[in-house]
DNA sequence: ATGACTGCAAAATATTTGCATATTC
DNA sequence: GAATATGCAAATATTTTGCAGTCAT
């Protein structure tokens, strides 16, 4: 859900002109994936999603769009997994866990102390990231259940 | 400088071993670049400081390289500018500070109450990261300056 | 009509793979 | 001499760029 500053519902088309951002066809539908998705999709992901149904959609245009969503704060772009850079909506504040299995990465909403900081050894903070590698639970117990066998 | 586990300087070739990695030619060169750099090289950087010197050094023996360093723990890989992964020779745990302007990277050495964590949300930490984006304190002072003029 | 947006194609960049050669134990 | 490591070349993957056509004021 795309909500605005005081947490109330708002649609995709008001959420990008309230980023001075032109309401395309093309952004509205990039924006309403990613603000419905969980997975943290790469470009490609992206493109394979709207291209089934707007069989126009460029990866070009997914590149741009995405850029301008992240250059104005409304989505983040996330390096960690391999080469791929994936992307989410921006919501809470919070890290992530990506599975070294199965690849999934998931949000993570801890406290963090460092999340209110604004600068650090005399830096300008803009953005804090914060996430954790390891073995999912669900692939934890699958690999529990094969070693059992 | 490359310690064991007791603090203990200790040669490249040392750390080589007591890692199970056979200790080549190219394998050392690698390490102890990465051992003395403070730069988070990529494997561009790491390949053009020593094909310098070892005229036969190839990006794949780079690569090959730098892949079982990452899998024995003694290098760790960082995924945060962009496209282009970025090494860093395993010491003491620590966050990272990315200059949107310049693009360096910088060690942040501060507590972390997730660093110790073994898990979190149910699944298994491995590994944790941290890190800043923003304007490092040089490049804040040469804006201040432009400013002025 | 102007300026911004889209999307194809090509270029640029980054990484991986196949395989032949070289090296080491 | 068997096993492993190296390095060239090609393939693959990801992102960016140039440009021509399209769309919306």
């Amino acid at each position: 859900m795309i909500t605005n500053r005081k947490q109330r519902p708002i649609s995709a088309e008001q959420q990008l002109l309230a980023h001075h951002i032109k309401p395309t066809f093309q952004r509205l539908k990039v924006l309403e994936f990613l603000s419905k998705s969980c997975i943290h999709p790469t470009v490609d992901m992206i493109y394979r999603e709207l291209v089934a149904t707007i069989p126009t959609m460029s990866k070009t245009t997914v590149y741009n769009t995405l850029k301008s969503f992240v250059d104005k704060g409304i989505v983040s772009s996330l390096m960690i997994t391999g080469t791929e850079a994936r992307f989410e909506y921006v919501r809470q504040s919070h890290h992530h866990f990506i599975c070294e299995k199965c690849n999934s990465i998931m949000d993570i909403v801890i406290a963090c102390p460092h999340a209110v900081k604004r600068s650090v050894g005399g830096h300008t903070i803009k953005e804090q990231h914060g996430y954790f590698k390891g073995i999912c639970a669900d692939c934890a117990k699958k690999e529990a259940v094969n070693e059992a066998v």
